[in-house]
DNA sequence: TATAATGATACCATTTTGGTATCATTATAC
DNA sequence: GTATAATGATACCAAAATGGTATCATTATA
């Protein structure tokens, strides 16, 4: 399966959810974790990722957490996916030409740079800004008991 | 990385060698994985993989091989990757939504789901007689002992 | 009938992946 | 000023995926 993996997934999720929060708001891993469904020591590692890539701010010691260090209109969903997982290569020949003794000659090669291209540009354009405003739309989930006005 | 596995890239390759060939023409293991550098006993297991998935027609006993079962215009990128790799999901909730207890209120889901659409999109419009035709191209190898007219 | 080809599949070592645990450091709250 | 609640860094681990090999069976031709 051509797949991102679940710890950029898991990223993702606690970016949108330090993206839905009022500007400035500082969250630790513990709440992020739990609102995310993303295990504790592994929510651990990618605050500390995403802190050092430079999305986050780190506030250390008692009520400390982590808050954004960019605006969420300027992180895009391929920074992210960038920052975890390594280049959206789709094909190894795109990031390293020089391993590959057909590449001169190969017209599939090409297309992997052009199809990457593609993914890529479409991915660049999601900023986590435009995915909090929709999360943040009255939620779909019908009140068992009636309406929801 | 976010990139299809080795056994996609020889797959690829395989059919390209296939697709290059006049139509009809029978190839062996042995000629493509060299003609290729695939390893020959993965070759092998590649070969009976694009016949089980219907890409290709066996010949077997002495003399035998393998031939196009379609034609390649009608061969995408993106048949030959789904079926070495297994779908282009770009996230497992693309293909199990159900594995994922938040992708009901989950605004990256759709992000993924659009993503993965546009990449499968790109791919599927690609087909090996396109390749082929770019392939066949005199190419670019300057003969060391001058001009190639 | 020997041989050259594929069919199927078991096997293996290495790497990647997803996850945990631990110790050190920091800054606040009281 | 000290206990505590947070992050920093990193070592560790089991399980799965990956890339590759080997083997035995079958088939059809030369």
């Amino acid at each position: 399966m051509l797949t991102i993996n679940r710890k950029t997934d898991y990223a993702a999720r606690i970016l949108l959810h330090l993206a839905m929060q009022p500007p400035g708001t500082t969250v630790t891993v513990q709440e992020a974790a739990q609102a995310r469904l993303v295990p504790y020591p592994l929510a651990r590692r990618l605050f500390s990722l995403l802190a050092n890539a430079g999305f986050l701010k780190t506030h250390r010691g008692k009520g400390g957490g982590f808050s954004l260090a960019r605006s969420p209109a300027e992180i895009s969903l391929l920074e992210v996916v960038e920052a975890v997982e390594g280049p959206v290569a789709l094909n190894r020949c795109t990031v390293e030409p020089q391993e590959c003794p057909l590449v001169s000659d190969c017209p599939v090669h090409e297309e992997w740079v052009k199809a990457r291209d593609v993914l890529r540009d479409y991915l660049g354009r999601v900023s986590f800004q435009q995915l909090a405003e929709r999360a943040i739309q009255p939620r779909n989930h019908p009140d068992p008991r009636g309406g929801a006005q």
